[in-house]
DNA sequence: AACTATTCATAATC
DNA sequence: TGATTATGAATAGTT
């Protein structure tokens, strides 16, 4: 929407990003504030500038209740709930971090920019199956499972725990990820006593930040 | 944008809302990952359709490291931070809830759809000033202040704790968490021997939301 | 920070 | 429900 049309890839020269960051960020704000008035949609949205700076809209005053209600969501139906966004993003990704060409990853269609207006052939052009996204993300997001489990309890009553019956879940809780968590401790120490002079690391943390 | 302008405020035929937002859903999406990739933003967005659908889009595997990054925000900078969309938010749900006639609200001008390209006059139509605007949000912050510090420390490792030192410290929290929730037990118990025949409700729950 | 030529999003329609 | 079209909106490049 400007003199001419531009790629769909980060903006390299630093001054250029933070002039589209800011016209897009207001963009974005009001069509968030848009969707909330015309639909009345409940909706958290937090971002970052790439200088760091925060900025959100959020429909409710504590933008936990919107937090708790997605936490509360179960597991299965939110994993189809990605949407072309989600897929989108992924592919993206493959494509930056694979370093094909463009070429190879739409070889004929504007696919990139078009994925949802032309939703006939959704998957058609990537380098990735569906099947093959899908699953990565069903990885991605059966790790979250467990997190969100736990989360959930301490996102439910945040200020207080109200009701006998709450706490008493919640000691449980709390008791059982104590547990895990000493387990967790044993297994590392063991490891590290096994591993100790052969200096393997085992950390595994895939950072998918494109972000220099 | 279509074939007219329509006016900022709920749509109230279900089925015209139902197609508004399908169609807004798709491009707020679309924008959202937009400045993701052109500008490498770091982003949560989740929203509820009307008939409760959840949508969302993030920029991180799990979308825990960018609410972390949020609560990280010192409180006081982060009151400076609503944006434009937050007073838009704030003056429209006064409008609506007082039931002012649009004209007392906006005596002149397009104020609903000006207040972002209109700089210029922020505040000045306001039926509130930007002081006690600023106020209530500060009021409904602080409100959050409690609830993130002890949130933080379960976002901060939600899925692995990977090293020796995470562990302890994770071990530690727990422990100090259950301390507080069996004082907390301990608290309720007495309470309720003391008020058991009084019936005694001591629960609060203020439910905010302005939709139907 | 404002302008304007374009592309993009979408309300109405089919 | 999904595709098309006419129009309003957002914005890339310019000043």
């Amino acid at each position: 929407m400007g003199r001419v049309k531009i790629q769909m890839r980060k903006i390299v020269d630093r001054q250029q990003r933070n002039i589209a960051f800011a016209k897009r960020k207001s963009g974005l704000l009001k069509k968030a504030y848009e969707l909330f008035i015309l639909c009345d949609v409940q909706m958290v949205l937090i971002f970052f500038s790439p200088s760091g700076k925060l900025f959100m809209f959020d429909t409710k005053t504590r933008m936990e209740e919107t937090i708790k209600k997605y936490v509360d969501v179960p597991i299965r139906p939110r994993l189809q709930v990605q949407e072309e966004a989600f897929i989108r993003r992924w592919i993206d990704i493959m494509r930056i971090e694979s370093q094909y060409p463009e070429s190879i990853v739409r070889p004929r269609e504007n696919f990139g920019d078009g994925i949802l207006s032309q939703a006939r052939s959704k998957f058609n052009h990537s380098i990735l199956s569906k099947q093959e996204i899908e699953d990565e993300i069903f990885k991605c997001k059966a790790e979250m499972a467990k997190v969100e489990q736990q989360l959930g309890y301490f996102l439910k009553h945040p200020n207080q725990w109200a009701t006998r019956d709450d706490i008493e879940y919640q000691e449980k809780i709390l008791e059982e990820t104590l547990d895990k968590v000493r387990s967790r401790k044993k297994c590392l120490e063991a490891q590290n006593e096994a591993f100790d002079a052969s200096n393997c690391l085992l950390q595994t943390d895939v950072e998918i930040s494109p972000s220099g």
